[in-house]
DNA sequence: AATGGCATCTTTACAGTGTAAAGATTATAC
DNA sequence: GTATAATCTTTACACTGTAAAGATGCCATT
């Protein structure tokens, strides 16, 4: 992109990891993750196609620091929604604020889980997976009336999974256009404004609240 | 694989069609979408890189037959899960049954939603796709009350994508193995039969039913 | 039966990709 | 000030999908 050429520069970039992550991230939002290149994101860093491996490995190493960075922003928002109303209206405040994650950073969401194209190990994404993950458990534990220490008992992580479950495949159905055939809104945020939260009312959280 | 070389076959394949989808089908089942290339299925078939082209266009047409074998297959499924018992029990089990085929078939079920590897328009995709959609359709207006022709109201609408939603994020979650953090069962079949009934029980059923 | 046309498959070629290996350059530590 | 390590480039290789053009065999028309 932006980014200074060897000459202009010198030979050392001196904070090429950084600007390759935000070259990759650029480059994610703009093309989503189909159109995404290894090369291309050395080529906007300016940098030659080799370089990356220095700083990452390989493909995988990069793409993983950027699905660490969605997990980050998704846990961020997470928290966020669970910080007003009944424990019920938390959950489903977290469920809406999932799926907006994904229908504001589709690239970094889709990225997300597809583990084919990550180093799972990599601290930094577990790190990141578990705050994300915390956020939930936490309302969960509420809802269940349990102490933030304790463990999930089963009907929670019934709950635990079942909100995820549904937010996430609401979110890849929406983000693939599967849902246009039956409600015909608008926009995919209408999608989620309206529709979202009635299947959240409607099987949910009746039964929680 | 077993396919005959040219010198052996004659220059004409006489099967080249079906041969080539059998083969990427195996190769999907082998190595996962991920693992699939144009090139390798021609391999497999016998012909050279080029061959498939004139009868799938490119690598899209071919793989969107597949994921058409795979909507089949999944309709079939949800056709024979939706058979028997209450309504509620019928859309629990079509739930099941969704998730089981993903489990079997994780090349299918992941291409099937890779939109940006098929090609949408074709008839079929969409033929496929339709029925699929139907057999949950169906059960949704029974338990509405609704006849078979009508269109679903405003809360079958929510139960339907509610109960496509959670089965189709619980597949893929469980894909991913992103589930073993919390529940620590032994394998993906055991997540499917005790965990997922677990949540469509606590969450859905008992209101519907 | 011969022949022309068409469908089918191969060959060749090209622009991409990720990344390994080795060379060039600069910063840093001693 | 010099050795060492870190950083980036160059070159090269084995892949990929597919466009273009050539080879082959089937089939219908005459």
């Amino acid at each position: 992109m932006n980014e200074k050429k060897t000459a202009e520069r010198g030979y050392h970039h001196g904070d090429l990891r950084d600007a390759l992550i935000r070259a990759a991230d650029d480059l994610l939002a703009e093309k989503g993750l189909e159109g995404f290149t290894l090369r291309e994101a050395a080529r906007r860093a300016g940098v030659s196609p080799a370089a990356p491996s220095h700083h990452f490995g390989g493909s995988p190493g990069l793409l993983t620091e950027i699905a660490a960075l969605g997990y980050r922003e998704l846990a961020r928002r997470l928290i966020a929604a669970g910080e007003i109303g009944s424990p019920a209206d938390r959950l489903k405040a977290q469920g809406v604020a999932y799926v907006r994650f994904a229908l504001d950073f589709p690239g970094r969401f889709h990225l997300m889980f597809r583990h084919d194209l990550l180093l799972r190990e990599q601290l930094s994404l577990e790190e990141a997976t578990g705050q994300a993950w915390d956020a939930l458990e936490k309302t969960v534990l509420a809802i269940r009336g349990q102490s933030e220490q304790s463990e999930l008992d089963a009907e929670g992580e019934a709950i635990l999974i079942g909100i995820w479950s549904t937010a996430h495949g609401f979110a890849h159905l929406t983000l693939d256009k599967k849902l246009a055939r039956i409600a015909d809104c608008g926009s995919d945020d209408d999608m989620l404004d309206s529709l979202f939260p009635a299947i959240i009312d409607a099987l949910w959280i009746k039964k929680l609240g």
